[in-house]
DNA sequence: TCGCCACGATGACAAATGTCAAAGGACGCT
DNA sequence: AGCGTCCTTTGACATTTGTCATCGTGGCGA
């Protein structure tokens, strides 16, 4: 087969990492690295200037994160590298119309068959993640309970979530109380735990 | 120059980065990886078995994190490779013996210089982590302080802390109390968020 | 030796957090 | 329309958490 090559934008903060990636798949002969960035809200103008067939997204990125880098791209073929197995982030990699979801410790070869899948239109999950992401299921929290337990977990007291949210302080105890219980924890850090575990946060 | 080749043990938990890592070192006509791990646990294992010349240890790791791993290899050549720039790991690591301390977001020249630096009895430290290392200082926090934030951390109550710690919840309320001062917080929650963030924790 | 200071420890008190029962509204089902 | 269910919202109350004044101890310099 001797087709074009297959055009990557990747996207990764890590330096070493993101060129470490580059070299294996440069190595493949049907691949080729097209551009690089660091940067969530780099990928955007990155795809307009580059057109790469397919864009591969680390999640963890400053600036934007992978995911909602993700969302501002439709149609894009996308192929999102999750550090760790966080089942919620899948549900929202698929909603976003990413094709792609492996972890980073998956096999280089992993990640070349996922993104030649990926390219000829298909899906490439990782079956233990996909699995992972069954046995957890949905997020039991509300939307209420999840903006404000988020605003909790960046350290805010219950008088500035309630004065963020437009909402009486009762009313955010009670929306803390409730995700506390769905999440099976006591307090609010290990319920910001549990959470963030899933990627329900 | 042609001396024997510098015997290179990788341990990192992801296996994509682990081996695009171990391929890049691999380019290098003087470094060879001769043996991989993906558990900090395994690490002391695999350094008796295959005598190497160089340790790159990641932090983060499933059975026991690379400081830790580092603590329990006196005298061996170690290199610490950090997600991100928690000044507090860099003393700690320094304490172990460790000489080389990179972050991932370095180039993968400046891993094999810190390889061959280290290998011939030098130090290696990134430049920008050590700047920052040396403005973050010295934790604030007394032994106690940090025992009780690091069980808070985990979510565990006043009552089990003092438990755990065999002391009265109200010296448990009071250690917290300080750390949350000493810390610049103003709860419990942006307390640890503070001290995770300078790697005091 | 004598202060001085930092750390460990404690209980009383104030403030924040967590729980509960309840009421209104939206939505789907019969 | 009538019913049930779920989300949202609220205040009262119980519990947990955070602050403060205080005391003892051990090191360190004058």
């Amino acid at each position: 087969m001797s087709g074009p090559m297959i055009r990557v934008l990747l996207a990764d903060d890590e330096h070493l990492i993101r060129g470490a990636i580059a070299t294996l798949l440069g190595l493949e002969p049907d691949l080729e690295v097209v551009a690089q960035v660091s940067r969530g809200d780099e990928v955007a103008t990155a795809v307009r200037e580059h057109r790469p067939d397919v864009v591969v997204l680390d999640i963890e990125m400053p600036g934007m994160d992978g995911l909602t880098a993700a969302e501002g791209l439709p149609g894009q073929a996308m192929i999102i590298l999750s550090s760790f197995g966080r089942p919620g982030y899948l549900r929202r990699a698929l909603a976003a119309g990413v094709r792609g979801f492996i972890p980073k410790d998956a096999s280089a070869d992993e990640l070349a068959t996922a993104i030649r899948k990926v390219h000829a239109g298909g899906r490439y999950l990782d079956p233990e993640m996909a699995a992972s992401a069954m046995m957890a299921g949905d997020s039991p929290l509300t939307d209420r309970e999840r903006s404000a337990l988020s605003l909790a977990a960046e350290g805010a007291s219950v008088r500035q979530i309630a004065t963020a949210l437009h909402l009486t302080e009762g009313t955010v105890r009670n929306y803390l109380s409730s995700a506390i219980a769905k999440l099976g924890a006591t307090n609010r850090i290990t319920a910001i735990r549990a959470a963030q575990e899933k990627g329900w946060l």
